[in-house]
DNA sequence: GCCAACGTTGGC
DNA sequence: GCCAACGTTGGC
């Protein structure tokens, strides 16, 4: 059992998003980071806690628990000449970019970046690191259980 | 809109 | 393999 911090962009996909989703699930699709693939691929089980984080946005930081709800599958959207994740180097019989389904589990209050920063039990999360980039990161045993425990304090 | 940080591309 | 140029992320 590993724990995620996963990525999204309210405009895109928004924790309210996920839970008006058919099975409160969606498709991780639009991931073109070797990095962040290689997670999904290579590493996410169905049942991993994932952290679900609204970036990009006026209030940053963590909205929502999620689980992963599938392994990894090739992502759609590569082939499609009308997605804007449309990848024109990908090939159907080698397909370069794959993903995970992710389920809501609940909605949370906003643990907002700066509450995270304030926090000393998650100094050590990498999504916190000077100039980390990647949408999706591993969470520790004891940052996840920090962060439920900061979430159950209110 | 700015800009730091980092990833990718492509010439050599 | 190096590295400059360029593109993207994402907080502020």
């Amino acid at each position: 059992m590993a724990y995620w911090l996963m990525k999204s962009e309210p405009d895109e996909c928004s924790i309210d998003d996920l839970a008006r989703s058919p099975n409160q699930t969606v498709p991780w699709v639009g991931v073109r980071n070797y990095q962040a693939r290689n997670f999904m691929r290579d590493r996410m089980l169905v049942g991993d806690g994932v952290l679900f984080y609204h970036s990009s946005c006026p209030e940053p930081g963590i909205a929502g628990l999620a689980e992963v709800a599938s392994t990894a599958y090739p992502d759609a959207t590569q082939f499609d000449k009308k997605s804007k994740y449309f990848d024109e180097a990908a090939k159907r019989e080698e397909p370069r970019w794959q993903h995970v389904d992710v389920k809501l589990v609940r909605k949370t209050r906003l643990l907002s970046l700066a509450e995270m920063r304030n926090a000393p039990s998650l100094e050590s999360m990498v999504v916190l690191k000077r100039g980390n980039r990647l949408s999706i990161t591993p969470v520790t045993p004891q940052e996840w259980r920090a962060v439920l425990e900061i979430l159950e304090r209110e």
